[in-house]
RNA sequence: CGGGGUGUGGCGCAGUCUGGUAGCGCGCCUGCUUUGGGAGCAGGAUGCCGGAGGUUCAAAUCCUCUCACCCCGACCA
C-alpha cells in the first residue's frame, strides 16, 4: 500500500463523542467513522483488520470441520413467529416491511433460518452431525449503543450452528468449539478467559463466554484463584462461604423507627450508624408471568436478575414500577420490607439473609424502617436461593480453598448448548437408525468479529496509538523514508517496498512529502508492528533503522539483509 | 423509556446570558523558506450557526416545536 493512494484520514485530536480508547484510536487512526448511532463506516485500514480477524475465524472453523454458508440478512417474520421469538425477542429486533406490507426482520442471529434450512434438507442420522457457519452483518437495535465498535448496532459476526443425533455428540461439538475459540483468540494475539454464563435470549441450557480482559469491558467476571472456575458475576455460583454468616447481634426486639426521606441502604445506614451488611434490601419485581414478587438480598450485596429469573423459572423479571411497589407495600419507594405487606407478595431471599439478626428492614410505611429484625424469629418460613452477584473475595464453589478475583471483560465470543429448543418448536426432525423420528440436538456459537478488532485495541495501545498484534495488523511493516524529496532515500524505500511485496510481506510505504515528525506520529497512531526508517543516519553504514511498535529501542537493519530479517520477525509474530 | 448534556467551515472550540458585519486553532489550497518526532512566513478557499415555525427594523443569540448525537441509568448474543 502506498500511503498517498490510500484513504487514511488521521486526526490529531480525540473525537468528542468517543469515550473508550479503542473508539478514540480507531477514529483517530482513520480506520472507522460513525455514520449513525452504533453504525460505522470501515475505511481501508480498519477493514483490513476486520478481514484478518475474519480470515483467522474462517480458517479455524474450517479446520474444526464446520462448513461456511451465507444466510440472508433480511428474514421473513413467519420463521420467527414459529419459534416464538417474534414476540419474545423484544425491541432489539429491527422489524421492517416490504412493499406488500409483509413483515421481515433484519437478522440479529439466525437460529430460525438455519433450523429451517436443516429441517428441509437433512432427514437422516447419516447426515448428522453438521456444523454450519456464516460471517455476516447482523443488526441489533440496542437500547444504548456505545463505545464505538464495542457495542454497535450493526456488527460483523461469525455465527455457527450445529445439529446432532444426541446430547452427547452435541457436547463433544461444544467442547470442540471451545477449543477452536481458544485457538482463534490466541491467534489474534488476545488474552481471553472462558467463563460460565447465562443463556439469555438465545435460550438453551449451558453457555460459556470468551472474555477479553480489559478495564473498559462492560462485563464483570470472577475467577477462582486456585482452580479453573470462572464465570460472569451474574451467573457465578457462590460457595457456602462462612464469610457470609454474620456474627449474632445482641438480642433486640423488632422496633419501628422514623427514617424521614432515607430511602437507600446508604442513606439509612449513615442515618442509623449501622453497617450495610446488617440491612436486608427488599426489591420488588414483576415477572414475565405477571406476578409481583419480592427478592431479599443483604444491604452490601447486589442482586443478579439473571439468578432471580432462573430461580423463579420465568422468562424475565424487571424491577416493579412505582405504582406496583406502592400497591404492595402501602408506602413510597424506598421503604419496602418483608413484613406487613399491604397486599400478599411471594418472597425469595438470598442465602446470605439466612439467620440474620439485628437487621434493618423497610417497614412498608413511608419514612419508617424496622430495626432489630431477626430472620428466624420474624420470618421463619422464608424460601432461599442463590440470588446475588458474585464479587471478589467470595468463596469458590468448586474447590476447597479458592476465592474469587474479579475482572472486567469484553465478551468477544460465546457458545451455547441449546438442546432441542428450536428443533422441537420448528420440527427439525431426523430418523435414527431404528427408524424413529427425533428432534435434533443443537448448539450455537458466536464471535463478534468487529468487536474482537476493537477489543484488540483495548488490550494493545499506548499514549501514542495502537499496537496491533502482527496477525491482525493492517500491515506488517511501515516504511518511512524521512525525506521523500531526497532521491536516494526515495529509491531505497521503493526498492525495499518492492522486495517486501515480493516476499509476501504486507507493507505500507509512506510516500507522502511530509516532514518526518508527521510521518512518525502517524506511524505510531496506526500501530503497524514494524517500522523501517530510511533516512540519512544509517546511510553511511549501509543500514536502515528497524523499530518494533511495542519496543522503545530502534536497531540497525543492514540493507542487504533487511528483507530476510523482516521476514523472520513477521513470521515469528504471526506464529505467536 | 427516565435523567443530564451538546449541535457554529473537514476536526477541535469561542461567540448565545446582554439581538446589530460569524471568529480562533488545527487541517485544506498557492508560493517561498525549511526537513530525524505533529515547521515558519505570506496569501487563499470553505458556514442556510442541526431543521421548521415565531417575536423583532434586525436572530447563531429570544420563544415554540422538532431532529440528531453524547453521557448516566434501566436493558442487552
Amino acid at each position: 500500500m502506498r500511503y498517498t493512494k490510500t484513504l487514511i484520514p488521521t486526526l490529531k485530536e480525540d473525537p468528542t463523542d468517543a469515550e473508550v480508547v479503542s473508539h478514540k484510536l480507531m477514529v483517530r487512526a482513520g480506520m472507522i467513522r460513525q455514520i449513525a448511532r452504533g453504525i460505522y463506516d470501515f475505511l481501508p485500514l480498519g477493514w483490513r483488520v476486520v478481514r484478518k480477524v475474519e480470515q483467522i475465524v474462517r480458517e479455524e472453523m474450517d479446520r474444526a470441520g464446520a462448513q461456511e454458508i451465507l444466510m440472508p440478512a433480511v428474514c421473513p417474520a413467519e420463521l420467527w413467529q414459529e419459534s416464538g421469538r417474534w414476540e419474545h425477542y423484544g425491541r432489539e429486533l429491527l422489524r421492517i416491511k416490504d412493499r406488500h406490507d409483509r413483515e421481515f426482520c433484519f437478522g440479529p442471529t439466525h437460529e430460525e433460518v438455519v433450523t429451517d434450512l436443516v429441517r428441509r434438507d437433512v432427514r437422516s442420522y447419516r447426515d448428522l452431525p453438521i456444523n454450519l457457519y456464516q460471517i455476516q452483518t447482523k443488526f441489533r437495535d440496542e437500547v444504548r449503543p456505545r463505545f464505538g465498535l464495542m457495542r454497535g448496532r450493526e456488527l460483523l459476526m461469525k455465527d455457527a450452528y450445529s445439529f446432532h443425533v444426541d446430547a452427547d455428540d452435541c457436547h463433544r461439538e461444544y467442547q470442540l468449539m471451545a477449543d477452536t475459540y481458544r485457538r482463534i483468540f490466541r491467534r489474534c494475539g488476545l488474552d481471553t478467559r472462558q467463563v460460565e454464563s447465562d443463556t439469555g435470549a438465545i435460550g438453551g441450557r449451558r453457555a460459556h463466554e470468551f472474555q477479553v480482559l480489559a478495564d473498559s469491558g462492560e462485563d464483570a467476571i470472577v475467577s477462582c484463584t486456585q482452580c479453573e472456575y470462572a464465570a460472569n458475576v451474574e451467573k457465578a455460583e457462590i460457595g457456602r462461604a462462612d464469610s457470609d454468616v454474620l456474627p449474632a447481634a445482641p438480642a433486640a426486639t423488632l422496633k419501628k423507627i422514623r427514617t424521614p426521606g432515607k430511602r437507600s441502604v446508604e442513606d439509612v445506614a449513615a442515618f442509623l450508624s449501622e453497617p450495610p451488611e446488617r440491612f436486608v434490601k427488599t426489591l420488588l419485581f414483576t415477572t414475565s408471568e405477571g406476578e409481583t414478587m419480592a427478592a431479599l438480598v443483604r444491604g452490601d450485596h447486589e442482586l443478579s436478575d439473571v439468578k432471580l429469573r432462573n430461580a423463579l423459572g420465568v422468562a424475565w423479571v424487571q424491577l416493579a414500577e412505582a405504582s406496583v411497589v406502592e400497591a404492595s407495600t402501602g408506602a413510597e419507594i424506598g421503604f419496602a420490607g418483608p413484613l406487613q405487606w399491604k397486599r400478599p407478595v411471594r418472597v425469595l431471599a438470598d442465602h446470605a439473609v439466612r439467620g440474620i439478626t439485628g437487621g434493618v428492614i423497610g417497614a412498608n410505611e413511608t419514612d419508617h424502617h424496622f430495626v432489630g429484625f431477626d430472620q428466624q424469629r420474624d420470618l421463619g418460613d422464608l424460601a432461599f436461593a442463590d440470588l446475588r452477584l458474585a464479587r471478589a473475595g467470595d468463596r469458590c464453589p468448586r474447590c476447597e480453598n479458592g476465592a474469587f478475583d474479579s475482572h472486567r471483560g469484553i465478551e468477544v465470543g460465546n457458545i451455547f448448548y441449546l438442546g432441542t429448543k428450536y428443533s422441537t418448536a420448528m420440527k427439525a426432525m431426523f430418523l435414527d437408525a431404528d427408524g424413529r423420528e427425533k428432534p435434533m440436538e443443537m448448539g450455537c456459537y458466536g464471535i463478534g468479529v468487529t468487536r474482537t478488532a476493537a477489543a484488540a485495541v483495548e488490550q494493545y495501545n499506548d499514549a501514542n496509538g495502537i499496537l496491533w498484534p502482527m496477525p491482525i495488523a493492517p500491515a506488517h511493516v511501515q516504511i518511512v523514508p524521512v525525506k521523500w524529496a531526497d532521491e536516494r532515500m526515495r529509491t531505497a524505500a521503493e526498492d525495499l517496498y518492492g522486495k517486501l511485496q515480493g516476499a509476501g510481506i504486507e507493507a505500507i510505504l509512506d510516500d507522502r512529502d511530509e516532514r518526518p515528525g508527521v510521518k512518525f506520529k502517524d506511524a505510531d497512531l496506526l500501530g503497524v508492528p514494524l517500522r523501517v526508517t530510511v533516512g540519512g543516519k544509517g546511510r553511511g553504514r549501509g543500514v536502515y533503522e528497524r523499530e518494533q511498535r511495542d519496543q522503545a529501542e530502534a536497531s540497525d537493519l543492514p540493507v542487504g539483509d533487511a528483507v530476510d530479517q523482516l521476514k523472520k520477525i513477521v513470521a515469528a509474530g504471526l506464529a505467536h
